[in-house]
This record gives C-alpha cells, structure tokens and sequence, in this order.
DNA sequence: TTATGTTATGAAAAGGTTTTCATAACTGGT
DNA sequence: ACCAGTTATGAAAACCTTTTCATAACATAA
C-alpha cells in the first residue's frame, strides 16, 4: 500500500541504495540521477518508514522532557523551550508530568526507556531516589534542568537562584523592611534551598543575620503558603510580626497574601511580599504580587541544545558530560512590595 | 550487546518462534518449554525490541493527545485522565500542545503522522481548517474530547454545554438577577457556542429573552475578560449596567472580576459573576468565583477508552465510529455570586 | 486400524531501511 | 598511456521481530 523505498527505486531505474543515499545525502550522488529519484519520491509521495529507519539505526529520533506538573506555567514555559529545540531538527518529543509522584517518574521513565528515546531532559520531581539513575544504567543521555541533580556527571541548567534570592531579599530592604522572614520550599528540592541560601547571605552581607523564628517551611502549594502565614504570625506574637516575607515559590506568595487578607493585615502596608517564579497568577491576583523571574523559555531551548551536542558526541565516541550553565534572574517589581507609598 | 531474541533461543535450547510465542501467548506451548524460556529471557535480561516489534507488527503502540494549552489545569486533568487509561494497557503517549495556534497545530500532527501513532485523542485547537483531516487521511483513528470536530464520523466526548450554560443562567436567576448578561468565547469554538446557547434557553424558558446589549464576546483570555467588562458598562450606560454575568469561561470571569474592583463595582453585591470550568484559580481569588465544573478526569479516560475499542475493531477488520458520549456538568457554589446575603 | 484433528515446534519469509563491500567508470597526474 | 584516486552505483547483509507454512507427534473418533 504505502510506498517504499523498492518501489521508488523501481520507478527511478535505480537501486535502493541509491535512493537511500539521495535521501540521506551520505554519499554523492550524479545530478541526473538524483532527479529522477526525487521524482519518483514526489510522485509516489514515498516517505520514508519510521520503524525501518528506527530499526537498522538503533535510534528512534525521539527525546523525552520530564517535569513535575504540566499545568505549572514555569514548567509548561521551559517545555516550549526544550520543544522548539527539538522540532527545530525534526526530532520528536514525549512529555512526562510526573505530579511529583515518585511513583509516577518511575512509571514515566519506564516508558520512555521502553520507547528507546535517544535522550531526556529532566526536571527530576524528588531529590531522594530519583529515577535519573534508570537513564543512566540505560545509557540515555540525560540534562537535568532548573533542579540540580544528585550526580554531577549530569549536564545542568539553572536559573541563578542564590542570586534571586538575594535580589528579593534586597529589594525588601530597600522597601524599608526591619524584620524579613522567608518561606522555605519542599527540604529535597535544591531551587527552594539556594533560595534560602540567598536570603541568608544578602542579610549577611549587611550583617544582619536571619532570625529563626521569621523562617518557615512549606511545600510549593498554595495551601501551604497560607498555613506558613499563620505560623510566623504565631511564633512572633511577642516579638513582633515580620514587615517582609521572601517567599520560596509564588503560588504560596499568594497563599500567603490570601491569609493576611483573613487576618486583616494589609499588604502591602503591614506586610510587603516577594515571591518568585513569575507564574501567570502572579499578575491576576489584588496585589499584583513582586517575584523574581527566570529565563525559563531559553533555560528550556539551552537544555535541549546541550542534549543533543552530548549525543552528537556520544556518536562521535566523545564522551562530554558536566557541563553546567547558569541563567541571570529579573526582578519583577509589582504592588506586593510597595510599602508605605515607597 | 543487547540479548535479541535469538540469544534467548539459544540459552533456552528453542527456536525463536518458540520464545516468541511464549512472550506474546500467541500459540500453545509445552510447560517444560515455556519454563526453560522464561529462564532464560530473566537471566539474560531480555526486553523486546520496540524498533523490530513495531516494524513488523506496523504499529507502534504509541497514542497522541493533542490539546490547546497544557497548562491550562482543565486540559491537563483531561491528559492525567486520558494517559493513566493508556498506560494501564501499556501503551505510551505523546502529548502536544498547540498553544492555540494552528500551525503550531499542524506540526504537531505532522509530528504524530511521522511517529505513526496508533490513535490520537483530540482537543481540536480552532474550528477553522483544523488538522484533525489530516489524521483521517492517514487513516489514523481519532476522537474528539470537550469540542465538537466539524465531521460527525467522528467521536466525540464532551460535556453538556448548554445544560451549564442553563445551571449558570438559572443560578443567578434564582439568586435574583435581573438584568443578565453574556460574555461570549471565541467564535470557532463549540463549547464557547453551547454555552451561550443555554444561557439562551434559561432566559426563554422564563419567557425573558436577552438583550443584545448585554452580550458581548471575548476570546478566553484574562485581558479579554477585562475589557469586555468595560464594553458593557459602557453599552449599557443609559439603560442600566448588569447586575449578572455568565462569563464562557473561568479565566474571562477572573478578568471581569478585577475589572470591577478597578471600577469600583462590588463583586458580589453589585454584580453577580459565574464562570465555567473551575479551574485551580478560581479557589484562589477573591471573591472565589462560582463556576460550572466537568467532570474532566472522567472525560480524558472515556476519550481514551473509546479510542482503544475503535482501534481493535479496526484490527478485527469492522468499522464503529462516531460515537458521541455527553457528560453532565456541576455547579460550584462560591463567593462572587452571593448577591446581597441572599 | 485408518482417518482426522489438535498440540508443539522449527525453518524461513517478511517487514523497510541503511551500510558495507565490490565494481565500474572516470579524473588527473606523470 | 598507465596508475592512483575519486565518483557513482548495485548487490547483499544486517537490524530484530512476528507469522506463515511445514512437519511431527499424539489423541480421538469411526
């Protein structure tokens, strides 16, 4: 039914190899020849079959993207990035939403194993038992993205999140803020700890150093935020609220600027918020909420490039691996940490 | 390197056809036999080969889902719902996001063409020219999920539309409304259309009809929410602006709500808000909206499981196609239409 | 006992490419 | 005019399964 290459080499008066070289251009082929077999492909509409191709180069042309939640804009952002990349070169792509499951990763990676991708770009969902190892004893190229990986033979793309941290942290200062508290992301996931890490040191750098009692911990959910609220409020009943909230992810910002709505603490006013990610709601909900942006889109394209320059040389039988880039953040200035008319 | 089905032969003292049939429980063997090649494919670590499998078998086990925006938590509760149904029959996917725009639409189907994927569950991005015509080409069996394909050959699972459309319109009906208004979606998209179309038959069912000058249309966006706010009052300024409004869908009824608080219009109090969809932001603003929900899960497996029946009965040679499953929608009762404590 | 059907297995073909190995026809240099 | 090196092409092998066709052994029915 479908066309082959035999029939298309039939009609052009040529052998099959032939054809397969004028296809592929791997080997030169005479001007007059190589018309007629271009013909034939046209006229018979000849494309040539994927599985075969698959089969005898032991490659399927297809790289798979893992993240922990499609529906996140962050990720949904840096999966076009990586996409683009790919289609740019004919290559096909398989989206993986882990959820954050565990469980689900696993099942993930199973399947992308099973399809024999050539390669993966990964947001691994967990820092404990990340599947990424399963890659590795595959041999699948892998370039982990916006989270840093257990292993560092793993080629990494990150945005700058110590400096992010710092940036907020500073800006809060800037603003006036006396007592700045911060929100802690999820313990395993390296972005919220360097986060952190810039908070400290950007209080340092002044020297002032972060009290314990402003600090916090959540998991990356909204409902989290708003428990995180309640508990600093809680701890500091005697020695006075926090005036500034470094938050390690928006949607809890907003979690938290939700609760200081039900507890009539005005913000900003009372209290000015800085969040990061720079998620579509950010912009929708009163306050508009201040967050430190990254380059998502090219973190996504810049993975995607790396992964095929490593199987590029995995073909060549170089082996380049480790390689780390780091991406610049932006401070997005809105109504959450405007205090006082300042 | 990798054991093919010949080392396993080999190890378990067999043919090939034997393992083969072991594997895939296609013919009768002998237990003795069926044991020495279970032994011998688990101690050689034998996986069979998807590139071979698939070129023989024509078929490469691998469905596509295609929707407008991935990041948009309805669609992405319909590919959980369509994906968890695949992979329970092992199958893998491939998700692609349009992002709306049909040539980013027709890529993606090229894409899934060149994959020769088995099925594809479709969320057709625009009415127009939609590239669904090109997997019927390819013979590629398809089923339509949430919007109406233009071809009624076709399966189709959706949600009652108009019916929340009615639930929306009789709401604020009962909750006192007078003078209800209609924010429209986009012209191409059916569900946008149905829903109106309830609203319509909520009004005339009361013997009330709508006013032209309280329907306007916007195109699913936040910004198109907002401004289609602004034109109504504006058209309406002599004889009265809304006191409610069914707005297509949840994103376009958040841009309304912050309009109004620009405006100084209370929200609820002043105008009673409904949208469709509930999707995860609308918990989180304020007021929370009231909205029409789908039961999406529900609908991605449905999409997914009719899929699989039309492509076996393919395969047994007989042809059942346009299907059409409708499931019914629920109100979600919330803050911005609670008019007057009533 | 002979014919018929079922169970269990192997040999070989088929599925559609790409690539190695050969060969032939040229080219250019001496 | 001869040799070396390209250039241009074809034949055939290899990639790894699944499946058809055969064959053999065995059971059941007449």
């Amino acid at each position: 039914m479908e066309p082959t290459i035999l029939d298309v080499a039939e009609k052009a008066g040529v052998s099959p190899s032939t054809v397969s070289r004028v296809i592929n251009e791997t080997a030169p082929v005479a001007e007059a020849t190589k018309k007629k077999v271009t013909d034939a492909i046209e006229s018979l509409g000849y494309r040539t079959n994927k599985f075969a191709h698959a089969l005898r180069k032991q490659s399927s042309n297809v790289f798979g993207i893992i993240v922990p939640d499609i529906s996140n804009p962050f990720f949904s952002t840096l999966i076009r990035g990586a996409e683009d990349r790919f289609h740019e070169g004919g290559l096909s792509t398989m989206i993986c939403d882990t959820k954050g499951e565990p469980k689900k990763e696993i099942r993930n990676i199973e399947m992308l194993v099973k399809e024999r991708v050539d390669g993966v770009v990964a947001t691994s969902a967990e820092s404990a038992g990340n599947g990424i190892n399963r890659l590795f004893e595959e041999e699948i190229p892998v370039v982990a993205v916006d989270r840093s990986p257990t292993s560092n033979e793993i080629t990494t793309v990150l945005a700058d999140n110590e400096g992010s941290g710092k940036k907020a942290t500073g800006h809060l200062l800037e603003k006036g803020c006396r007592r700045i508290g911060f929100v802690r992301g999820p313990s395993g996931v390296s972005t919220a700890h360097e986060r952190f890490t810039g908070y400290v040191n950007a209080l340092e750098e002044r020297e002032l150093h972060a009290d314990d009692d402003l600090i916090t911990q959540g998991d990356f959910t909204f409902s989290s935020g708003k428990r995180a609220l309640e508990r600093l409020r809680e701890k500091n009943r005697n020695s006075g609220p926090p005036d500034g909230l470094v938050v390690a992810n928006d949607l809890m910002a907003v979690g938290v600027i939700r609760k200081a709505e039900e507890l009539n603490v005005k913000v900003p006013g009372d209290l000015a918020v800085v969040g990061f990610d720079d998620i579509l709601l950010s912009k929708l909900i009163n306050p508009t909420l201040t967050t430190v942006s990254a380059p998502t889109y090219r973190m996504g394209a810049t993975a995607a490039g790396l992964l095929l320059n490593e199987v590029e040389s995995n073909r060549m039988g170089r082996a380049d691996r480790g390689k780390r880039v780091v991406f610049a953040t932006e401070l997005v200035e809105r109504e959450s940490s405007q205090l006082g008319g300042g």
